[in-house]
DNA sequence: TAGATTGTTAATCGATTAACAATC
DNA sequence: TAGATTGTTAATCGATTAACAATC
């Protein structure tokens, strides 16, 4: 196992930002930055910044700090943002197709290669480039194609289902846009994509703050 | 300041789920459930959903467990989701068009009530009963239209300036999609939607488990 | 050189988990 | 009643923060 391997979520969801940063310094020519300035940017704290990037295995150099196309590119690196990551998505409704029209997720090589749909008014559809097939062709799509992520956009009655299809195909990881909690082979990786949880952050903060006014 | 106002943030995000988890129980005719129980549905341990309802100031009968319809009831008093909570969208490309059309946003009393667009094209539509108007129309809307939350579906360059608009003309939190961190006043409350950290997640547990196959 | 910055080691903080008395 | 379950108090675990020697 290698050094970051076992990397602490809270880190895990930060070094994306990390890399938001750096490729706009790299744009305008900064050649080093420090924890300090860093830290500043992205409201954090400097020592907070420091422990994220050394859990990557990343040095930086006393009284320089980090040399920004290096810690860039080692960033990227440790994300695996270096190999082409794909994925289906199954349902192609409201959620769905804004997502097989998203553009940017090229910038991080994720490659939603095809939609399916189980709506003949749907099938068939071409939405940037990407096939919308019949949900009954999946099994055979998915065959010797090394497609490791499997979006689910379906309804909730309908998640559970398509998560048990898309791992006896071969699906390595789940994103899963349905408010359900999947149970899965735990070997499955799943990321919960929950609006309700956003929902929630904002309006229980929202009516704290009336409350108490400051 | 009540009770539950400053319940910690994993415990908040965990509350909706088990809104969802009740809900489909209430549909059943349950009428009581046991932590043990929430906690098996839920892959959670039952002393996590005791001390996160708890934290809520709920509370069960030992033996018996929690009223399904009192503690769904109290949740969603605790949520604020008994209120009707308000916002608008700027930025109706491809992400805001989908928040606009989303219809299960009411299930949760929040409600989109129009959309704002800098591009004539766009301007003048009606998405889901809701009009899109132009951006320059954004302060005279929000007078004494009690609007507290803003969503920024813009890109990145824009993202801050649309902020400070925001937040001049009186609202209270922002739901950010752009991937940029905003510089605004903390009394604000923000929450970011980075679709680069589920990218990161799904990417580098792939990856680890790739070279560590167990 | 002097001073800013890194990276290590230790301290603090907060969330999760455990233990168990109270109780329906 | 007996036993399952709650809720409290304490222990553990892990992430954040602090302190500081090493160093460019």
């Amino acid at each position: 196992m290698n050094k970051g391997d076992n990397v602490s979520i809270p880190t895990l969801e930060r070094l994306p930002k990390y890399c938001t940063l750096l490729k706009l310094l790299k744009s305008k020519d900064v050649r080093y930055i420090s924890s300090t300035k860093i830290a500043k940017y992205m409201q954090l704290k400097p020592i907070q910044v420091r422990k994220d990037i050394s859990q990557t295995g990343i040095k930086g150099k006393p009284k320089i700090g980090y040399k920004v196309d290096i810690l860039y590119n080692s960033l990227i690196k440790f994300l695996g943002w270096k190999r082409n990551h794909k994925a289906i998505i199954i349902g192609c409704g409201n959620i769905g197709m804004s997502l097989l029209k998203y553009k940017k997720f090229q910038d991080y090589n994720f490659e939603i290669i095809a939609g399916f749909e189980n709506n003949n008014n749907i099938i068939g559809k071409v939405i940037n480039d990407k096939d919308i097939l019949d949900i009954d062709m999946l099994p055979d799509f998915l065959k010797g194609k090394k497609i490791e992520i499997g979006i689910i956009a379906v309804n909730e009655s309908n998640a559970q289902c398509i998560a048990d299809k898309l791992v006896k195909n071969g699906i390595k990881a789940i994103w899963n846009f349905a408010p359900v909690s999947l149970e899965i082979d735990p070997q499955i990786i799943i990321q919960q994509q929950d609006m309700t949880q956003c929902i929630a952050f904002l309006t229980k903060k929202i009516d704290n703050q009336k409350k108490c006014p400051s």
